[in-house]
DNA sequence: ATAATGAATGAATGATTATTCAGTAACTTG
DNA sequence: CAAGTTACTGAATAATCATTCATTCATTAT
């Protein structure tokens, strides 16, 4: 009933909106039952098409995959770039937002998780992969770094080697995404946040106010 | 030349040495193409043994899998316990015991990083080998926040929640797994290892000469 | 030796599944 | 409204692969 499934009555649609539609469907059967038991046909049929869809519009099953992955890791770009734009200009301010990001529905939505982790799985053995997962951080800790500069002048700390902490933030966020995706205890979203919010606490106590 | 692969002379093999024989080579395939495109024929060619080998031994495909999985938990834990036994009995030396376990070369070898992404990414759609990925992080959950409170007293910290940190560590120390198997810049677990030491000794500053 | 047992083989089978492509239907343009 | 263009369909094809099982082979017991 709600705008969404009329696949029957719209026939022809934009390219664009067709690779879309079936990416999505991608990411819902990968989510359902792993990037191994995913087969073409799953795929179309949840995005209401035929059999031979995909292969009109990308290809083959290695295409439709490669671009799925590209299309999580530009829409987690745009999430967090867009909430460092909102947050205040202040580097805590954007630190907590850079990394609060992390755990917004868009992006931390258990299928979109599953997606990354079947991607990491595979990531070791297919070069194209492997580049793509590599391409998700660098930007991020570029200005993370900067971030984390800033905030030390800032607070006056000391002991803090950057690229190390960088580096150890991003794993936290990674492994709490892990945490969200197989967790016995329901971990939530906002579970990851909070266990994030006071280790930057902690390690930048003179800001404690601005994470907690 | 070194003892191992003589597959042709020995013909018959004990039950156990077989499995784990196929259950290596598993790991290898898993880690050379991938779990989606490992093949039985893959597996027992690896193991230089026959087609039919692994229906013979493990029934079919998905229980090798499964107990592939299993093998690699049950080692991992093994690791961590023998070396909270060979460390010193003081928190933080076992703390740092347990942490460091994460990174040495039977645990933290890329290939077996690669088996465990794997199944990361199909747990979410196979509830058994979400159990065992579950498993795998209960009992060490449990003594690692033993030796938080232990290490609190000790130091006198405050502003702890216990569960958090824990949580908080044991996904930075996931994601400096992920680090080790996909980055682009060389990630080695000695980096791995110290960034997780410099994240020990900012929250616990009062043992800083123990983990750095 | 001979028989009995259990391990291992590998060709054959059958199921699954990616891919192709001839045909059909919708939309556009003149 | 006819001709042309483009999106889509779905049955047919071909390839891959898990699984089976009759047979072979090594080892142990008699």
């Amino acid at each position: 009933m709600t705008a969404l499934q009329k696949p029957q009555t719209t026939r022809r649609a934009a390219k664009s909106v067709r690779r879309r539609q079936l990416i999505e469907a991608a990411i819902k059967s990968i989510a359902k039952r792993g990037l191994g038991d995913t087969t073409l046909a799953h795929v179309s049929k949840a995005a209401g098409l035929s059999q031979g869809i995909i292969n009109l519009h990308f290809t083959n099953k290695e295409n439709l995959l490669y671009e799925t992955l590209k299309y999580i890791r530009s829409e987690y770009e745009q999430n967090w770039r867009s909430a460092l734009e909102k947050s205040d200009a202040d580097p805590a301010s954007q630190l907590t937002a850079l990394l609060k990001a992390d755990y917004q529905s868009a992006v931390a939505d258990v299928k979109k998780l599953a997606v990354w982790f079947a991607f990491w799985g595979e990531a070791k053995s297919r070069p194209t992969y492997k580049k793509i997962c590599q391409e998700r951080v660098t930007d991020y800790s570029e200005i993370l770094q900067e971030l984390i500069v800033e905030l030390i002048e800032e607070g006056g700390y000391s002991d803090i080697n950057v690229a190390d902490l960088a580096e150890g933030i991003i794993a936290m966020a990674d492994g709490l995404w892990l945490n969200i995706l197989i967790s016995a205890n329901g971990f939530k979203r906002s579970d990851a946040e909070r266990v994030m919010m006071q280790y930057l606490a902690q390690v930048f106590p003179e800001h404690r106010h601005v994470f907690l």
